[in-house]
DNA sequence: TCATATTATGAATACTTGTTCATTTTAAGG
DNA sequence: CCTTAAAATGAACAAGTATTCATAATATGA
């Protein structure tokens, strides 16, 4: 067998197992790892159940392969906006305004992994720390309110209650529109939260 | 059989029931419904797998009167606070202060809610509109925020994405703490959410 | 104490679903 | 065309668990 021939069969197996991934990942997201049989996921993504063994070891490893190999492009993706070289207010601002390609490009994993992760995490024993979206991205943002409110830029309120506070309306707004809203419909649901969060709820004077 | 043994009966049944809705109430909020099985409960609840049967048709039926009757409890408790005559800020206030007995009363149940029926609610087709704990606070707070902005008393936010941005933070950190943190700690993070919330996070002058 | 009705029991059953593996299909190279 | 290795297949198997039901325990009233 040639060089050229093993790339391509090295590139169609790749292939077929993103394709199972894909497909799994609709149907996970959709409708829970418990939820969801090997045969259908066998069945969505054109494969035979024992090919799907041939791929993975078993079903608890095909959902931690999931969840680390697309969970790590969620953070490093949330990571290069949040560590631009700009003002605090700024950095949030960025962040926010890209929340509308985050949640299509991720909105799935995101969901997945809040729902799975999130909630039952002790049931998943291989799921890699560089994964742990909600973790890291709410240490980040800690972390960029904290300095924000030393220069000056921001109120005084509690750092981290702030990051949470911005990380879950956000998160809810992924859940709440993923495999439902159009583009526009999301764009602007997050066009409003900059407003109320950058703004602030009570009237200066009141 | 006289009357009032007949009254006790009654009592003692019902007693045996609702001893079996705690348990499996513990069980289902810190493992999720599908990593609990009947047996377990049973046993936890010190009573025969026949027996939880004399009492619900199904697991799943089980799983739906937990949600029926507690969702009811929350759903009342939300709205005697939300409909005392006060101004919009002193509700919102009253609302958030209340939270600590909320959580320590509706921890679990407000947590199974959101893992279960708020995500893959589908799957149980009988939980009563009553019970339906997100929609109808969301519906309550953004009545209350939006009266408040007429009023003058809040800033002109969008007053649906406002509501959001209240209940799903106040619904992280019941997540986070339920089984977890002792009361001073929940009520020291619900202050901060108040300060924030309710002051604003960017200076007015920057 | 006995007869009866109600409630509790848990071994047996039925069904779902993750996993395996002997067999077939495919395709590259001679 | 034949050989061979790699990949795909899906029926069969294994394990777990929801549900049933014949039997036992319990309590009531006569």
């Amino acid at each position: 067998m040639t060089e050229k021939q093993l790339q391509r069969k090295e590139r169609e197996r790749l292939q077929h197992r993103q394709e199972i991934l894909n497909h799994a990942l609709d149907l996970f997201s959709k409708y829970g790892f418990n939820n969801v049989s090997m045969q259908q996921i066998a069945e969505t993504s054109e494969f035979a159940v024992g090919t799907l063994y041939n791929f993975f070891t078993s079903k608890e490893i095909l959902f931690e392969e999931l969840i680390n190999r697309t969970g790590e492009h969620v953070v490093s993706e949330f990571m290069e906006i949040l560590n631009r070289p700009v003002s605090e207010k700024e950095s949030l601002l960025e962040f926010i305004r890209h929340m509308p390609n985050i949640q299509e490009k991720f909105g799935k994993i995101i969901k997945l992994y809040a729902t799975e992760v999130g909630t039952f995490g002790s049931k998943f024993s291989n799921i890699r720390e560089k994964s742990k979206i909600h973790e890291i991205l709410d240490i980040k943002l800690t972390h960029i309110i904290s300095q924000g409110i030393q220069k000056g830029i921001f109120r005084a309120v509690d750092p981290e209650i702030a990051a949470k506070s911005l990380s879950s309306i956000l998160e809810t707004i992924i859940f709440e529109t993923t495999g439902r809203c159009n583009k526009e419909t999301v764009t602007d649901m997050f066009k409003k939260v900059e407003q109320l969060f950058l703004e602030g709820l009570l009237l200066p004077k009141e």
